[in-house]
DNA sequence: TCAAAAGTGTTAGATTTACACCCATGA
DNA sequence: TCATGGGTGTAAATCTAACACTTTTGA
């Protein structure tokens, strides 16, 4: 149903930019870093990229992604299209936005010094380049809403974790504080958060109870709702 | 933190697609037409533009519809960005889609004359050009949660309608059947839908209280909540 | 021995669901 | 007068929220 054909319109660059959130210090953090060219050279700023010929949107978000962290296969979601004609001061370019989340002590130490990339807590987030900030708010808006529906929380810790952890994440995603003997008690009901028989000592004496997400169980849980 | 820059990467055509949701005969229905150019001349098919330069997403999206329904300031919102390499069989072009809410008698029928579209109802959708269909699932999904958050239904409606009408736009969206009982004591406790001394005696012998949305008390009850 | 985190059930309140009959009117 | 859609309340069930003490162990 177009009505008019290629040629008489223009093209525009296109972007991806990735906010990739972490957990750190019971905190949620995003990881961002000064800006190494014009326009907006200095200024914090997401970690984004152009968009080839050849790859789609969720590709080229997927190799941004895996050149910033060196991991693969992340949890991705696209927040979408920021379009404002003049988000960029240099020149016209659209970007799609995506969150991703990771583990934190799987991100090489090694890229962040390289690519100069800090962790910032999200409730001291400083001013970031152009329309960023925006992306950031629209994407903890959504990422609330799937963590209510979804398993996600996962994505955030190691893959043994204890429940203390995992409540910690919620906490940091939904910005309040919950329960614990409620949020044990809804855990439970997951049969796809499974109790290993490993302990953890590190974070206190007497030691915590190990779990895991257990995927194919989800997935056979979530299809028996269908 | 863009590390290239512009001039080393390509651009691409970038266009908007327009999911026009409209509610008749107590179902919901979406505005199609069949395409009326190469490729996928004949087929059925979103209605749809290129953004120009000069303008930003929302406001491609906005010239699109009013283009097509002849109405302004509709409720409309970005679904997200669709970006296969080869989702257009002619060239690459990326669309960001949006959806829309329109009252079905607002709408002139010299326009959808004048471009041949038609209001089909959901559950009977035919196949569509491209990754339309994605896009109409995808709408349809992210409705759903916001008629549960937001008073969206209205905008299905024109301005006075019946309870029972809008019980029946609920019906439409969520897909299933609602107890009467309940839906109007939910709806009592929302004091932005305001009862009026109107009768509407088209639906009905007895005759139905007829009842408007109260922007200005929406606005204020959620600064409330705040 | 004590500080620090782990683990564990019950009860009251709020919300949600199910359900059936009378009313007013035009044909 | 009767068929049609409009309008109304209550009780049971479910879900959510609040709340405090015992256990283990390393320092």
């Amino acid at each position: 149903m177009q009505l008019t054909y290629y040629s008489e319109h223009s093209k525009v660059w296109l972007s991806v930019d990735v906010i990739i959130f972490g957990f750190e210090e019971n905190k949620l953090k995003v990881l961002i870093g000064r800006r190494q060219m014009d326009p907006g050279r200095g200024e914090w700023s997401l970690y984004g990229g152009f968009v080839n010929e050849d790859e789609s949107l969720d590709e080229a978000a997927e190799r941004t992604l895996q050149q910033l962290t060196g991991l693969k296969r992340l949890y991705m979601q696209q927040i979408g299209a920021f379009g404002s004609v003049d988000r960029d001061p240099g020149e016209r370019v659209v970007s799609v936005a995506y969150y991703a989340l990771i583990n934190v002590k799987d991100y090489s130490e090694k890229l962040q010094h390289k690519y100069g990339l800090e962790w910032m807590s999200l409730d001291a987030l400083p001013h970031l380049y152009s329309d960023h900030n925006k992306m950031v708010q629209q994407a903890i808006r959504m990422m609330r809403q799937k963590i209510k529906n979804e398993p996600i929380s996962f994505q955030l810790l190691p893959p043994l974790f204890t429940l203390t952890q995992l409540q910690h994440v919620f906490e940091a995603v939904l910005n309040n504080e919950l329960d614990k003997r409620n949020f044990r008690k809804r855990i439970k009901e997951m049969d796809y958060i499974e109790k290993t028989d490993l302990i953890d000592k590190e974070s206190s004496k007497r030691g915590a109870c190990l779990y895991r997400f257990n995927k194919k169980a989800y997935n056979e849980e979530s299809n028996f709702k269908l």
